[in-house]
RNA sequence: GGUCCGUUAGUCUAGAGGCCUAUGACGUCUGCCUGUCACGCAGAAGAUCACGGGUUCGAAUCCCGUACGGACCG
């Protein structure tokens, strides 16, 4: 059975909405963000804790289990699915972004990306026919269509050829795609430029995916603007009765702007990496549990926090201590933490939609969030209907 | 008591008269991380080169003495 998406509500002031995701593995809410588990294993945790974490969908990586330990194994394992012992719904990354962060320029051809392999330098090919069929047999619930990840800042004329390349790709990938339980996402590109959105936002809807996600835009974190141009010139032409996934964004505030302007499932890997790196992500910013400070700070991360984390008491002092010992418990911990914060945070989200105080809760989370978070907050739009 | 060896940031260390306002690692401190090449990356602080004297234009570096540590001999 492939997934179907509800759309339950659609708020009064702006364009976020309330929905159902249906698929053989389970329900679950929208919006909803997706902790990554590129290696089929969402980095430190155990099954029991994502569904502690509460956890709707999670992402796993075409590219990375293309390679290790390679799609035959995952599908004589039964799939992904049981393979991981992860029952809930499974979205797999097509392997666009990470061959892109691997390739040179001129490697990329019409038929495909040449790139070198990150674990031993081998010289490797992956086309958009290849991609698909790795997630074929992966059996992800949803796959994702192969497609070129430019940078937010490239040329309108490189872009504008990129975008139309994908759009082929997207064509190709569609094509070969055949698992009847799996759905397959096409991907809307464009940096930018809002012709190039419309452009590819329509031709993608044409071509009539199962969902549609919106990427390109989590390559440059010091420009939030290009990220919510990039879904303001994009969400328009996607259809309401389907899906729509902002790719790699994580960010809280991102999250909160990317559900205002209608976007229902995002992913990052920013609450398991930060986690590693020594960083819990609370409602007045994200603190650094290595700081010296919090040597003798015996209280939890956060005194509203249901993860098991909080809940069991673990001190910021005990935390810290795990970090800087590099016992791997410290990363546990500060994962369930920080995956839990920002499920809780699209809770809290479709909460505001059946209340339709999304706005009010933005600028409430703003002002706390940006009370103690260094960078500063430059300029949003409320983004109105 | 004698002979020899050693002593450089919190720890271990590079150093053989000018390239030493002293190297590196670990630790400490701070920052960064957005479809994971990522328990990673960047930066900072931290040393009167054991102490005192001497040789020399110039000493962490050579000489003498002292202290401390070690080895061997009485």
């Amino acid at each position: 059975m492939k997934l179907k998406y509800n759309l339950l509500k659609e708020d009064k002031n702006t364009k976020a909405r309330l929905g159902e995701i249906i698929t053989k593995y389970g329900t679950f809410k929208t919006p909803m963000f997706m902790p990554v588990g590129t290696e089929a294993t969402v980095k430190t945790l155990a099954v029991e804790e994502l569904k502690g974490v509460k956890a709707g969908i999670i992402l796993s990586n075409t590219y990375h289990l293309w390679l290790r330990p390679g799609e035959d194994i995952v599908n004589k394992a039964g799939g992904l699915h049981e393979f991981m012992k992860w029952n809930g719904p499974i979205l797999t990354d097509s392997g666009g972004y990470q061959v892109f962060s691997l390739a040179k320029p001129k490697d990329i051809t019409e038929e495909g990306v040449k790139f070198k392999n990150h674990l031993n330098g081998d010289s490797l090919f992956l086309t958009p026919e290849k991609s698909i069929q790795i997630q074929n047999k992966l059996d992800s619930d949803i796959a994702m269509s192969f497609d070129e990840c430019p940078p937010a800042n490239e040329t309108h004329e490189y872009m504008e050829k990129s975008v139309l390349r994908t759009l082929r790709w997207a064509l190709r990938g569609k094509k070969v795609h055949n698992n009847p339980n799996q759905c397959l996402f096409g991907i809307v590109q464009g940096g930018a430029y809002e012709d190039l959105r419309k452009l590819s936002a329509t031709k993608t809807v044409e071509m009539d995916f199962d969902g549609y996600s919106i990427g390109g835009v989590a390559n440059d974190g010091e420009n939030k603007d290009m990220m919510y141009k990039a879904m303001d010139y994009s969400v328009p032409y996607l259809p309401k009765d389907k899906l729509r996934y902002l790719m790699g964004v994580g960010e809280p505030i991102d999250i909160i702007e990317g559900v205002i302007r209608g976007i229902d499932i995002f992913d990052c890997v920013s609450p398991t990496r930060l986690a590693r790196h020594g960083h819990a992500m609370t409602k007045y910013g994200k603190i650094n549990i290595k700081n010296s400070k919090y040597k003798e700070d015996f209280s939890r991360l956060s005194d509203d926090c249901d993860c098991y984390t909080c809940r069991m008491g673990y001190s910021k002092a005990y935390i810290r201590h795990l970090i800087v010992a590099n016992e791997t418990l410290g990363a546990r911990l500060l994962s369930i933490h920080n995956i839990r914060f920002l499920i809780k945070l699209t809770e809290d989200l479709r909460e505001c939609i059946e209340k339709g105080n999304i706005l009010e809760y933005k600028e409430q989370f703003i002002k706390d969030y940006y009370k103690t978070e260094k960078k500063a907050y430059g300029d949003y739009n409320p983004n109105l209907k």
